[in-house]
DNA sequence: AATCCGGGGGC
DNA sequence: GCCCCAGGATT
């Protein structure tokens, strides 16, 4: 393995790669032009996310919030709702706290100074990096996990990629490959090799620009780089969550804390059942407690199973019917079918929501 | 340095 | 099933 490469192959590893991204880049929503705005806002969204699912939430996104004014100013109901499904919801948090930063300290200008732009809420190194590049050409590596891949296959590096330091090295690494191109060309066309060509599984190697260039195709180590400590499996939760309806058939629901899973976002009232308990003794328990409610609860009528990356929620849903229609908790409310729809929901409670509301209307025909 | 934080898609 | 993904904050 050597990582010190000179002038004249840089030049020539630079040539080879963006002369391919000119002829097979995608053309993506966020790429029609260097708004950093829009650039920032992508960047957060594709954070452990990938392209096709981020185009459509983009687009509506852009179409809610045109502005940093327009999102600094939204309500934050508004802007859950907008992320409702993709995920890491901190992410969009982060984002509006930052953006009411940039509006308030900045006019609404996305900063160009590296120190000033990742102090703000959510924005790391990868993303200082790739909007500053993207946006303002500045010549700053923007290292994820794709330009992690390509690189350790072309320098053969077998340095663990979950490791904070392995990041820094590659930032190093990244530096002189920067001199004397587009940043903004540059950093994207590592991005679109990763996506396109030198993927996790099955590289196409025989199809890649800088083939000649690479040490891992060489050695024959390709398909064993990057390499990533494997991850513990997740920890599985029995959960009871309740559908209650008052005598108006109003539902109630309830607004998770600031901070932890999910936070922020709407759900149906459910609590972690504990070993040896009975689901629904610890429904009832927990709804009186919490919300004043005294609710029946009768027999289960769903069952909804969610992968988190570190938690398996196993719910069982139940229905329960009380004819108190005053709720202690600050942070919960009834609703009818048609208002539910304002509120974010994770996914999780979208299957119990959805499932809920068939039987509803099924139940007319 | 390790853990927490979602959800989807590819194979 | 398992792995990955245009990561960052917290502890």
């Amino acid at each position: 393995m050597h990582t010190y490469t000179d002038d004249e192959t840089i030049h020539a590893f630079q040539d080879a790669l963006l002369s391919w991204h000119s002829h097979h880049k995608r053309e993506l929503p966020w790429r029609q032009d260097q708004d950093p705005y829009k650039v920032w806002v992508s960047e957060i969204m594709l954070q452990q996310t990938k392209v096709d699912t981020v185009i459509p939430y983009f687009h509506h996104f852009m179409n809610e919030f045109p502005t940093p004014e327009a999102l600094a100013y939204a309500e934050e109901e508004k802007v859950m709702k907008a992320w409702e499904g993709l995920g890491y919801y901190s992410r969009v948090r982060n984002l509006q706290t930052a953006v009411k930063e940039v509006v308030e300290e900045y006019g609404g200008r996305v900063p160009e100074d590296r120190d000033a732009f990742s102090s703000l809420k959510g924005v790391g190194p990868y993303t200082s990096g790739a909007v500053l590049s993207i946006a303002y050409e500045k010549p700053e590596p923007a290292v994820d996990g794709n330009v992690m891949r390509v690189f350790s296959r072309i320098f053969n590096i077998s340095d663990d990629i979950g490791k904070a330091k392995t990041r820094k090295r590659f930032e190093s690494l990244v530096a002189p490959f920067l001199e004397e191109v587009k940043p903004s060309e540059f950093n994207q066309a590592v991005m679109e090799l990763g996506a396109l060509v030198c993927t996790p599984k099955s590289p196409g190697c025989l199809l890649c620009p800088v083939q000649d260039f690479c040490e891992a195709r060489r050695a024959g180590t390709a398909e064993d780089l990057p390499v990533k400590a494997k991850k513990k499996p997740p920890k599985a939760k029995d959960m009871a969550a309740a559908v209650v309806k008052n005598e108006h058939g109003q539902i109630l629901i309830h607004q998770r804390g600031e901070t932890g899973l999910l936070a922020r976002l709407w759900e149906f009232p459910n609590t972690e059942v504990p070993e040896g308990r009975k689901r629904t003794e610890a429904l009832e328990h927990y709804l009186a407690g919490e919300y004043g409610v005294t609710a029946q609860v009768k027999e289960p009528v769903q069952k909804v199973e969610h992968v988190f990356s570190h938690l398996i929620w196993y719910i069982t849903v139940f229905e329960a019917w009380t004819t108190e229609s005053n709720v202690q908790d600050p942070d919960s409310r009834w609703v009818t079918w048609e208002d539910i729809n304002q509120y974010a929901f994770p996914v999780s409670h979208q299957k119990i929501l959805e499932e809920r509301k068939e039987k509803e209307t099924s139940s007319w025909i």
